[in-house]
DNA sequence: CCAAGTCTTAACCATACAGTTAAAGCGTAC
DNA sequence: GTACGCTTTAACTGTATGGTTAAGACTTGG
């Protein structure tokens, strides 16, 4: 049976070690953290990791799949709703995403490291399968554009669309600062002005 | 006086060694490469490398630098002539773009990959200036914007999602793949339909 | 043929890193 | 108090890697 030594027992610790490997992995990368930096950042020592978790790529399996998991279902959760309107679908999920993003800015930079470096990994982890429905979304769009409400649009360029709007600021938001002169502030502005504005776009984008 | 050995004199072996470093950089990433792999890629050894370029991250360097005063200068040479139509410039844009994309469709992901690794890096490199004039393009949309052509909005929101629809399909490839079920030719397809669709859903975004 | 520059060979060094192990410390439950 | 389990300490191994060096081979211009 469990015994706990102090005011940290087991799966704390186990859950304090998963959540440095989160910090350092999504800051720095799978290649480049280092698992001495995660137990540092923990508080533990390396042993206590492999003890726990075997292998620095087991550990960053685990962090990859687990944002994976979280990213694309928060959208589709959305997108997928069969009692919501397509004009809230939008403005629902950018704001969502909005919110999510300016809270873990790390994320989105971070997905798109990793999948190029190892593209294999996703399908290794998630497995084949297409992935959440879109069908009600196809549906909805499909019909929408019947009653000349929108003009056609195949579901999944609308959602990419959406996604790189939104997704964007974070993937390449060293660019987006020097290129466009988003430093600091500026790009606070320039955020919360989006969340404004990309619906009101996307939705016009639509229009027949 | 440079005396060439044999049919590949010193700049054709210098650039050699070039090209090997942008094919591994660019696949792998610079914190995954191994300078062993570009020796051999270049068909040359380690010590040769070093004979030319001396470390490896001095190496990378060239390469980050290289792409990025190329990608988004052949972006701003289209968004920053004055004598072009706002609608042409969406439609040379995204023509342009994903030209570009498709015949190198790893140095999307690589930018966004090695941006997030080291941000900084970015205006180590290439300075802190701001970067290509949007005056011009400002301009043009504050005036089309007055004339009633289009709705207000400011060139950093138009430019953001103008690149983040051409780019996210290239940046989170693996994704769309496995979630909008793009697999092999439904990308080439859908592709080749985001050509079409993408600029009529950007100028129909704009429209008062 | 000689000199100069290009390139290879085959080492080598220092370091960083992931992974492993053995022993002991230490708190809790019984 | 003792047995059990969480955790640390402090080493060590093996290997990968970046970087370096010295010697010589090859080619060509003069």
């Amino acid at each position: 049976m469990p015994t706990p030594p102090s005011e940290l027992d087991e799966s704390q610790t186990r859950q304090r070690i998963l959540d440095a490997a989160h910090r350092v992995f999504l800051t720095r990368g799978t290649a480049a953290a280092r698992t001495q930096h995660i137990a540092d950042e923990a508080g533990v020592n390396k042993a206590l990791i492999h003890y726990y978790y075997g292998t620095k790529s087991a550990l960053a399996d685990a962090v990859f799949a687990h944002h994976v998991r979280t990213f694309l279902p928060r959208l589709f959760a959305i997108l997928g709703d069969p009692d919501r309107y397509l004009e809230d679908k939008v403005h629902d999920v950018v704001r969502e995403q909005m919110d999510f993003h300016c809270a873990h800015p790390y994320v989105a930079g971070y997905l798109a490291a990793e999948l190029h470096a190892e593209p294999e990994r996703l399908t290794r982890l998630v497995g084949a399968h297409g992935g959440p429905p879109l069908d009600v979304l196809a549906r909805q769009l499909a019909v929408d554009a019947e009653a000349g409400l929108i003009r056609p649009i195949s579901v999944q360029q609308f959602v990419a669309t959406l996604i790189g709007a939104v997704v964007i600021p974070f993937v390449m938001r060293p660019i987006m600062t020097l290129f466009l002169g988003l430093e600091g502030e500026r790009m606070q502005e320039f955020l919360a002005e989006r969340r404004r504005v990309l619906p009101a776009f996307i939705l016009a984008g639509l229009r027949p």
